[in-house]
DNA sequence: AAACAACCATTGTATATGCAACTAATAGAC
DNA sequence: GTCTATTAGTTGCATATACAATGGTTGTTT
């Protein structure tokens, strides 16, 4: 009996949840390997939310990315030494670091974006955007009742 | 703006997945360590495989986890360091291990699946039984739809 | 019987994760 | 102004994950 089975019959959303994210995972990064983007489903979270605003801190990343920052301080080492961030440190607090995508991290947007896009489409396939939208309610109060 | 935010606007309903998983992951493993269990979430996971049916093997956790071969190797290798399952050579084909649950292995149930109850209890408190039911559905058919 | 394919598990390598403990710097209390 | 608390980030350690390649073993084909 597959696991999954197992789940079902004990109401055990939260580990059937863990597969989910687990082989969302797993299919996004053997695409991005496939495209040529030698960028983790992990890396491309952090990537995302500098795309969206430049130059954040890694307490910011970390609060965003719901990773500790230890995590981040580590992601970020390995985004640094593929050269896809540099840390700017602040002058005027020197315990910040202010992060900055490179040219090279800005140009992987539009690629990495489309092909989490088409994703994501595929895995949404013939699920009503109400099933959706409801699925999605009771993940943030299981989250929520968690925190 | 917490990324949570960002993915409520954007659909990505997978990346909030990501985040209940990780979180009650999270959870677990703290409540664990506070009850003096030394056992991880991903443990107990193998764990349960183990206490719904001794003896198995290897290939067969893999797929029940949905976990990849070489991890399930590495798991085992943690949990035979801490004493809690033995490989056992299959004299009837040598490339197979057998797992079996130690005695400190068998132990451990009780008190790992009760610490477990209460936290899936307090994760799904508030919401309704149609509520989880139908957001597990909606959870299968985007697994089925990436696998 | 020999050759080949399929299968089970492990090792090498790279990445990700988090807790605890730490350093350094700033903010707040007095 | 000094002492203290808070904050930002890093390092040590243990764990988890997966892809690629490998070593053995068993099954199949001829």
């Amino acid at each position: 009996m597959q696991l999954i089975d197992f789940v079902k019959t004990n109401e055990l959303l939260s580990v059937l949840s863990g597969q989910l994210s687990a082989s969302l995972n797993r299919h996004l990064n053997r695409k991005f390997r496939a495209a040529g983007l030698a960028i983790t489903t992990e890396q491309w979270l952090v990537l995302m939310c500098l795309w969206n605003k430049d130059g954040q801190t890694q307490q910011s990343l970390s609060e965003q990315t719901s990773k500790d920052k230890t995590s981040i301080t580590r992601l970020l080492d390995t985004l640094s030494k593929h050269g896809l961030v540099m840390r700017h440190p602040d002058p005027a607090d020197r315990r910040i670091n202010k992060i900055h995508l490179t040219q090279k991290g800005r140009e992987l947007e539009n690629s990495a974006m489309e092909i989490v896009k088409e994703s994501f489409d595929q895995a949404v396939s013939g699920i009503s955007s109400k099933e959706l939208l409801d699925a999605k309610d009771v993940i943030v109060k299981l989250l929520k009742n968690i925190i």
